[in-house]
DNA sequence: ACAATAATGTACCGACTGGTAAGTATTCCT
DNA sequence: AGGAATACTTACCAGTCGGTACATTATTGT
């Protein structure tokens, strides 16, 4: 297995002239920014610095190349989300995934927003199967967030009559509309109030201190 | 002016041989489904039962009638949003918007969401005026409940310390997420026990009972 | 040196995009 | 009855979409 992972990068003809890893950094940046059906082939080549064949030829076609993008966005940019869970208590735990969310979506070095909300939420037809291949991206999050609620629950870190799965997904629609204000504008600070905001009725058992 | 209030019904010549309102609510529907550049020339016609030539004589083009189904989109499935504010409490302004965004996002007579969230999130340049109005357009609303909460302040609905503007942009926030949720699948129950988990932290005084 | 293999650049494909020209049909006004 | 005005239908336009055939170039293995 190669060190991209992404092709087992064969060891005769001739070789690859472009980082494929670079290349998938560009490509998400173009989907980041216009979404799935918004960017097209042409934007992707140029950003990526490369022709159409070499495009299809490394990665299959445009719906593929938007897939690997997304692994790629959920290991480097969107990293913030499953470590969170690992934290001591659940405060920790949405407080992490909030500020994290917060700098990522309103980071300058990047497009405003998440890919993984606004790459395809109202789409054609022919983007259907993307569209809920991101649906179930979010609803991944969503469980997993519950079932960390649902142990802070058993852990009397939560009040007995804490519903998980109510806040999981308060949880996960302040994410999704704080990518939705960065698309909008907002900054950072802007979205760290709205972390703050959601903080400070936390039901859960702060920190010490 | 007309009752449908969008073209002045001239009293000569062939007359229009579609209701133009009936014509609008349908284009909503498709591009709340689709988005506005999802949502292709033969999908809007079909759809309004029209051809293009009566669109664009109609209409003016796809963007002019995009920002007209939004008209109609602010005064009918979104009509709860302005009127919340007239509310006596800011309690009861969040709780209404909060529950009407939960019953018309997750509307089965209506596509799920909210357009002016979905309709065009990211997208290529060619989309760019329709994005900023749809910015604009959730930015008037944000700033709107601002000044209500500014004034709930002032009236000692909402504590002293209170920042009206981290408020108004995470309910807005809130909001927004609610939509991307919807578009996910989630149903009005769902929806509504996130407007409750807000509701149940609002900083503000309770209604009477 | 010479196959075998694979990536490159060019040039192309049919389908679809938003938008329109032109001719025809239907109405009102005189 | 006959203009004038407007809407409808058909057919078309250039440009762009995602995707590919083909010839060329660069590398490895023998």
């Amino acid at each position: 297995m190669s060190a991209t992972g992404v092709t087992p990068a064969p060891t005769v003809g001739r070789p690859r002239a472009f980082d494929m890893e670079k290349a998938l950094q560009k490509a998400l940046e173009v989907f980041w920014r216009k979404g799935y059906e918004g960017a097209s082939l042409p934007d992707l080549c140029e950003a990526m610095g490369i022709n159409k064949p070499s495009l299809y030829a490394a990665f299959g076609n445009k719906e593929q190349l938007f897939l690997k993008t997304i692994e790629l966005y959920e290991n480097r940019p969107c990293a913030f989300f499953y470590p969170a869970l690992e934290r001591a208590t659940s405060y920790e735990v949405v407080q992490h995934m909030l500020c994290g969310a917060a700098s990522t979506n309103a980071d300058p070095d990047n497009p405003p927003g998440c890919v993984i909300v606004q790459g395809a939420l109202a789409c054609s037809e022919s983007a259907t199967f993307v569209k809920e291949a991101l649906i179930a991206k979010r609803r991944a999050g969503e469980v997993a967030l519950c079932s960390r609620l649902e142990q802070a629950k058993a852990e009397g870190d939560l009040p007995a009559n804490a519903e998980p799965a109510a806040l999981a997904r308060y949880i996960l629609a302040v994410l999704q509309g704080m990518a939705v204000q960065a698309t909008s504008g907002a900054n950072c600070a802007e979205l760290k109030q709205v972390a703050e905001t959601v903080l400070a009725a936390w039901p859960g058992k702060r920190p010490e201190f």
